[in-house]
DNA sequence: AAATAGCTATAGGAAATTCTTATAGCTATT
DNA sequence: AATAGCTATAAGAATTTCCTATAGCTATTT
C-alpha cells in the first residue's frame, strides 16, 4: 500500500469516475485502474462497486476512504512540519469568505498580507457558509472567514473581531428621530433583508425575533447587496441593518442616516475557521495576526452581544 | 514520500544504526541509506545527524519521526479495518503479562483462546509494568495484562477482573486465630514481600501504609516468588499477602492457613491495557471476552476496594 | 603509524514497479 | 445498429527500488 494509491482512491471516490479522477491526479485512467486494482488485490477486498453507474463505494470501501483521508492528511502534515521549522510560509492556500465580509475585510488586509507573505499563493473564493463548511470538510478549502459561532464538530473557530450591527433609517421612518436604537425598537415587518443564503440575513432575523415572534412570511422584500437595500430604504420601503464595516465607505450624505445600537450593541462574531486537522497552521496563524493587526484600527467597540448567524428552524 | 520511506526512518531512529535497522526491515543497508537520503532531499532537510556516534536525530528529525509514527499507525489500521469487515481475527499479536498474573491467568484462558482464534499468532512475554508501558508506547507490544489503574496518558485500560488480596498467616503468627482480617491488622514490618519491580509488592506497601507510616527500610526480606514467600512464612519469618488466584492451586494443607479480608476486601484491578492508537482492536476485544468468560467462574467477589499498584515516591 | 573494526555512502547493474499509449469490452442511449 | 461514455487489459517505455561490491570515514587496537 502506498500513499499514492490512497490518493488515487480518494480521487475516484470524490469524482465517482475514473476518467475525471485521472485528470485531477495528473495521470492516465489506466494508471488509476491498475493502482486501485493492485490495492484491492493486496487487501483482498473491493473498494469500488463498478457495476453501479456512476461508480459507487462498497461498504468496506467507505471505511477505507475515511481512513485514507486520515492517512493522506497526516502525510501532508509532514511538509507543514518542515515548513514551520524552516520558517517558510508559502504554498497554495485556499481561503473561503462569505459575501457580506468579502468586500469590506478583504481590501483591508490583502495588500498587507501578500506583501508580508509573498510566497503564499492565496486563492480566495466567495462562498456562503453552508458551502464553506462542505469545502472545509472535503479538503477543497484550507480555511475560511465567516460569521460564528457555527457549533460545527469538525471545524475550529478563531475569532477575529466583533462587528456591530448598524441600522440605516431613512428620513420618514418612525425610528428616524431616535439618537440610538435598542433591540426592542426593531420590527421585522419593515426590515429590508438580504436574500436567502446569506447568514447575515439569518442573524438579523434572530435579532428581531429575540423580542417578538413573526409569521414566517411576514416579510418579503429581499436583495443581494447592501447597496440595493439602502436604496430601497431611501424609497421609503423600510429600514435595514448592515455590518459596521459596510457603513464606513458609503456616501457622506447617507452616513447621517446610520444609527448605532445602545450598549451592548448586537454584533456578529467574525472568525477564521478551519478543519480540525489543522493543516497549514502557519499560514492560518499568519492570516489571523495580519487581520487582527489591521482590524484593531477600524473597530473599537467592546461591549457587544453576539447574535447567532445560524437560521433557526 | 512513501510509507516505506517512513518505516525506514522509524527503524533507523529506533536502532540509531543503519545496519541494524536494515536487518530489522529486511533490506540491505545501502537501500536504507538511499531511501532516507531521497526523503531528506525531497523535504530538503536532514533527519539524521550522521556526525554523531551513534547516529542522532536532528531537531526537525524528531518531529518527522513523531509524525511518521502517526502515519504508519494510521496506515496499519487499514488492514485492521479490512480484517474486521471480513470477520477475520488473526495475525501476530504480542501480549505482555506481569509476572504475578502470568502463572495463574494464562493457563486459564490460553487454551480456550487459541482454540477459538487459531489464526492469531500469540507472542506472550513476561514483563514488569514499567517495561510493558515502554513497549506499548514504542509499538513492540500490542497489548498487555497488568494491575491498574496506571493513570498513563497514552494507554487505555479495560478492566478484566478484581482479584482480592489473600493473607497467608502461619501457625504461630499473632493473627493466626482471627477468622478474617481487616486492613488495620496488617503490619509492614512482619510482611514478606516480593522483590523490587513487582507492582504487587507496591500494592501491598500501599495497603499497609494506608493505616500506618513506616520507615522506608523497616522491612528487608524479599523474594521473587510467592512459593518462596509462603515457605519463609512457614519458617516463622512473618506473614505474606498473595493475589486470590495464587491460593487456588497450592497444597491442601496450606489452604487452611489462608485468610480473606472482611468486606470490602482489598483487591487489585487486573486490566487489559493497550495504546491509545487502538490498533488490532478485534484481537484485543477477542482476548477480553475470552478472559472475561473464564474468569467469571473463578472469581465471585464483588465488594472490593481497589489498591493502587503504583509505588508512591 | 599501521591495522582493524564498525560504520555509512556511492556506483553500477538487475529486478520490480509504475506509467503511458493503444485498444478491447461493456452498458446505456440515440 | 451506431454511438457515447465508461473501465479493463496489453505491451512496452520510463522510472524507481533494491542488491552486490566497494569506497571512505572514524575510532580503537596493535
Amino acid at each position: 500500500m502506498t500513499i499514492t494509491q490512497l490518493k488515487y482512491v480518494l480521487a475516484v471516490a470524490e469524482h465517482a469516475n475514473f476518467t475525471k479522477a485521472a485528470e485531477k491526479t495528473f495521470v492516465t485512467q489506466p494508471t488509476l485502474s491498475m493502482q486501485i486494482q493492485k490495492l484491492e488485490d493486496e487487501l483482498d477486498i473491493l473498494i469500488f462497486d463498478r457495476s453501479k453507474k456512476p461508480i459507487a463505494l462498497t461498504d468496506i470501501g467507505k471505511e477505507i476512504v475515511s481512513q485514507a483521508k486520515n492517512i493522506v492528511n497526516e502525510a501532508n502534515r509532514i511538509s507543514d512540519i518542515v515548513d514551520q521549522q524552516k520558517g517558510f510560509i508559502g504554498g497554495e492556500f485556499r481561503l473561503g469568505v462569505i459575501p457580506t465580509i468579502m468586500p469590506t475585510l478583504l481590501p483591508m488586509f490583502l495588500k498587507n498580507f501578500i506583501k508580508k507573505y509573498p510566497k503564499v499563493k492565496l486563492k480566495i473564493e466567495e462562498l456562503n457558509t453552508e458551502t464553506i463548511i462542505e469545502r472545509l470538510e472535503d479538503g477543497h478549502l484550507d480555511a475560511a472567514i465567516a460569521a460564528t459561532p457555527l457549533l460545527h464538530p469538525n471545524i475550529k473557530e478563531r475569532p477575529l473581531y466583533y462587528e456591530p450591527f448598524m441600522a440605516y433609517v431613512p428620513h420618514n421612518h418612525r425610528l428616524h428621530d431616535k439618537k440610538s436604537l435598542e433591540t426592542t425598537d426593531l420590527d421585522l415587518s419593515d426590515m429590508l433583508l438580504l436574500e436567502d443564503g446569506h447568514c447575515f440575513k439569518d442573524g438579523v432575523i434572530n435579532l428581531c425575533k429575540a423580542t417578538r415572534d413573526y409569521d414566517d412570511e411576514s416579510f418579503s422584500l429581499e436583495s443581494g447587496s447592501f447597496e440595493t437595500l439602502v436604496k430601497l430604504a431611501n424609497e421609503g420601503l423600510g429600514m435595514t441593518l448592515l455590518p459596521y464595516l459596510h457603513t464606513l465607505d458609503l456616501p457622506e450624505k447617507e452616513k447621517a442616516l446610520y444609527k448605532s445600537f445602545k450598549d451592548p450593541s448586537p454584533a456578529r462574531e467574525v472568525s477564521l475557521i478551519y478543519p480540525k486537522s489543522e493543516l497549514k497552521m502557519q499560514i492560518i496563524e499568519a492570516l489571523r495576526t495580519t487581520i487582527a493587526g489591521v482590524i484593531k484600527g477600524a473597530i473599537l467597540f467592546q461591549n457587544v452581544e453576539i447574535i447567532s448567524p445560524i437560521a433557526k428552524k
